[in-house]
DNA sequence: TTGATTCCTG
DNA sequence: CAGGAATCAA
């Protein structure tokens, strides 16, 4: 089972897209893969009884959620609970009645008639006429046959469980032997008929199983027809018949042995041993250790081989999608665009930037505050900017000044060396030409002579080498794409895929669908990632007691009781509500929030719901998340507000006095200190792919602020106004994968 | 009045 | 990043 839990564990496995999937923290480490296994997409898996009150309302959930929507925007939060206790219970009383049997998967339906048709001619007759006969001659005969039948079963079943255990690549059948010793002793000791039903049942089940199991075939073939494959499936459901049937029906709720020994390896995995059906006759406990054994290997088994069709799965999806890139992250560069190199030639423009700022004496902090002390050290030092307020400068043919010698890097063979900076490279074909300016046209980037001077650089080439400036290693390439296996999310995106739209795509997507439609190609695991995927991710931040609590689906419940948490704290706690979503805003919700700003910067609300599925909104929520924008959008004006005015400085110091604004040859590239700044900022744990349209637009509010910097509308108390109209058009739709609920990385 | 947004502050 | 104030639009 831990052999692949770290990188598969239960929470990676396919789920409903519905919120509410069990966080895993309720769940012990051992929660068996295959339970997840058995839950394929949408079907309802009706499980209760003997799971303790968490894990059947867990299950229950699952069950709910498994049916169709989530409970969004339902006022379920106070009552959930309740209403879900109730559920279960008039579900358990609907299916105390006989009729419900329809319900009954094949699977059971399999059962009764191979139990029928394994049960010895005449047995039931003769069984029946013993029991009245009643004496102890009767009962000497009866054990008689039950010791023959037993010996047959044995047979049968040592003949079965060897397939089974070649079909696993496991042999235990000393233990096997060893349990079937126990139970024969038991049995001598002196048990009614029950026990032979039971030991028929067991038989039959074993056969059921292996019937089925040869079926099933190359289990690693077959990984996914085993999510719903019928063995567990039965299971399953037996498990539910036995809950249903309740005590007075022993010959239904015992027996099944493998059943007992699945139900151990399951059951006693998931919840720590806690919980046991009232089914066990004595026989299973005696098999117990085997049975764990045999269930062990199962979901070891079963794990792996799921393990590998993913893992397979994904690669050829990978490779179906780009098969130049590296499987683990689909690069969002266009065709051609060679990582570092090319964004090296297309950029560079800020690079380390910041150090440099300081280096230059504190003349700016940050944004804002610079923005005063900028004006006046402009007005002031820069003496008479020429370019500044005098239109007549701007429209004066461009005269670049710029030393030939400066710029002998090739724009295919990266950035200049150490101390040239490779700002002003080509123009980039893929980059579209912002929108125009409110100045006089500069020269197209095309026809820009390539081999500009770097005066638009902060960092000045002249005052200082950038090798010199920066001690410490240069900003950081492109941040390389991490190995496969590619899981949690963009699993969950395949399965989800997979098991609700009944497809993987098998064509090659188009560039369109790679910014658009599958970004979650983009998500590579991250060694550390830990899936908060699946629902509640601020549980596993939180104190287990309130996990527990809040897994008892009465959370507000606990707000009084548990009272772990201060005043004050309220903003951000936590509430589960009936449909699995959660009142309060999770650390996963804001890394979720800061990607999708390399989409979206200007979201609505509405937009917000329908990305955070999982988050009941209210006004409180709804409200802090615009905030939460709003404060990803100051963040990043402000930077390109304090880059801009670095590029003007830079331009003038280094220039003298240029005549035009040269803010087009700006370039935000993947290898340059605004753009660390900004990942850095909005993509911390940097497994995520920036989007290419991003750095565009960055490039496109850069030039917006240089521009009007250079132009001196920044003396205009709402000279932003107009940059803030440009960049909110400029929104690109979020992709869908943001619309599953969780967090798309650790 | 409410919601969205920006600006400012801590 | 949140809180608060101010502004603006619906």
């Amino acid at each position: 089972m831990h052999a692949f839990a770290p990188s598969l564990s239960s929470t990676d496995l396919p789920a409903p897209p519905s919120a509410g999937r069990p966080s895993p923290a309720f769940r012990p480490p051992g929660f068996p893969l295959i339970h997840h296994l058995l839950q394929p997409g949408g079907a309802p898996r009706r499980i209760g009884g003997q799971l303790n009150t968490n894990l059947r309302q867990q299950e229950d959930r699952n069950l709910e959620e498994g049916r169709g929507e989530v409970e969004q925007g339902t006022d379920g939060g106070e009552e959930g609970g309740m209403e879900r206790e109730d559920s279960l219970m008039g579900f358990k009383k609907r299916h105390s009645d006989a009729a419900l049997a329809a319900e009954w998967s094949q699977d059971v339906l399999k059962v009764k008639r191979m139990k029928l048709e394994s049960r010895p001619k005449g047995g039931e007759a003769e069984e029946g006429g013993r029991r009245r006969e009643g004496g102890r001659e009767g009962r000497r005969r009866e054990r008689e046959e039950l010791k023959e039948q037993l010996d047959e079963a044995r047979e049968r079943l040592q003949a079965l469980q060897e397939k089974v255990w070649r079909a696993f690549g496991e042999k235990h059948m000393a233990e096997e032997e060893e349990k079937k010793g126990r139970c024969r002793n038991r049995e001598d000791g002196g048990e009614d008929a029950g026990l032979m039903e039971e030991e028929e049942e067991e038989d039959i089940t074993e056969g059921m199983y292996d019937e089925e199991d040869i079926e099933g075939g190359d289990m690693e073939k077959e990984a996914f027809s085993l999510l719903s494959v019928s063995p567990f499936d039965s299971f399953h459901k037996q498990r539910e018949e036995r809950q249903k049937d309740g005590e007075g029906r022993m010959e239904k709720g015992r027996g099944l042995h493998l059943e007992g020994v699945m139900e151990e390896a399951g059951l006693w995995l998931d919840c720590g041993g806690l919980v046991r059906g009232d089914w066990h006759g004595g026989v299973e406990e005696e098999g117990e250790e085997g049975g764990q054994k045999f269930a062990q290997a199962l979901k070891v088994e079963l794990g792996s081989a799921v393990a590998r069709v993913i893992d397979r799965v994904l690669r050829l999806y990978t490779e179906m999608t780009d098969p130049s890139s590296p499987p683990a992250a689909i690069s969002f560069l266009p065709p051609g665009n060679d990582g570092g190199r090319e964004r090296g030639v297309w950029m560079g423009l800020l690079t380390q930037g910041r150090r440099e700022e300081k280096m230059r004496g504190n003349e700016e902090k940050t944004g804002r505050q610079d923005g005063e002390r900028e004006k006046q050290l402009q007005n002031r030092s820069s003496g008479a900017p020429p370019h500044r307020s005098e239109p007549s400068d701007l429209s004066m043919p461009l005269a670049v000044q710029r030393s030939p010698d400066i710029r002998k890097a090739h724009p295919l063979l990266g950035p200049p060396l150490s101390t040239h900076h490779p700002n002003l490279s080509l123009h980039h074909p893929s980059l579209s030409r912002p929108p125009p300016l409110s100045h006089p046209p500069l020269l197209p980037p095309s026809s820009q002579p390539k081999d500009l001077s770097t005066s638009f650089h902060p960092t000045s080439c002249s005052s200082s080498s950038s090798s010199s400036s920066f001690p410490a290693p240069p900003p950081p390439p492109p941040p390389p794409p991490l190995p496969l296996p590619l899981l949690h999310y963009s699993m969950q995106q395949l399965f989800s895929r997979s098991l609700h739209h009944h497809q993987l795509p098998h064509l090659p997507p188009s560039r369109k669908d790679y910014l658009n439609s599958d970004p979650f190609l983009e998500f590579s695991a991250h060694p550390s990632s830990h899936p908060s995927f699946p629902p509640l991710p601020l549980l596993g931040h939180l104190d287990p007691s309130l996990a527990r609590h809040a897994h008892g689906g009465r959370e507000r419940g606990m707000r009084g009781d548990g009272g772990m948490r201060g005043g004050g704290m309220d903003g951000g706690e936590l509430y589960l509500t009936a449909g699995g979503t959660q009142e309060g805003l999770s650390p996963c919700h804001l890394k979720k929030a800061k990607l999708m700003f390399f989409y979206a910067r200007y979201p609505s609300s509405n937009t917000l719901k329908t990305y955070f599925p999982d988050v009941k909104f209210n006004r409180c929520v709804t409200s802090q998340m615009i905030k939460w924008f709003s404060n990803f959008r100051e963040f990043f004006y402000i930077q390109m507000e304090r880059f801009a005015r670095q590029a003007v400085r830079e331009a003038l110091t280094r220039d003298g006095a240029p005549r035009v604004s040269r803010e087009g040859q700006l370039r935000v590239g993947r290898d340059t200190e605004l753009y660390r700044i900004l990942n850095m900022h909005y993509n911390k744990s940097n497994v995520y792919q920036v989007p290419e349209r991003f750095i565009e637009i960055s490039e496109v509010a850069l030039r917006e602020f240089y521009s009007a910097i250079w132009t001196g509308r920044d003396s205009d108390p709402c000279w932003k106004k107009g940059i803030y109209k440009i960049i909110c058009k400029m929104d690109s739709p979020v992709p869908d994968a943001f619309r599953l609920p969780g967090c798309p990385i650790g």
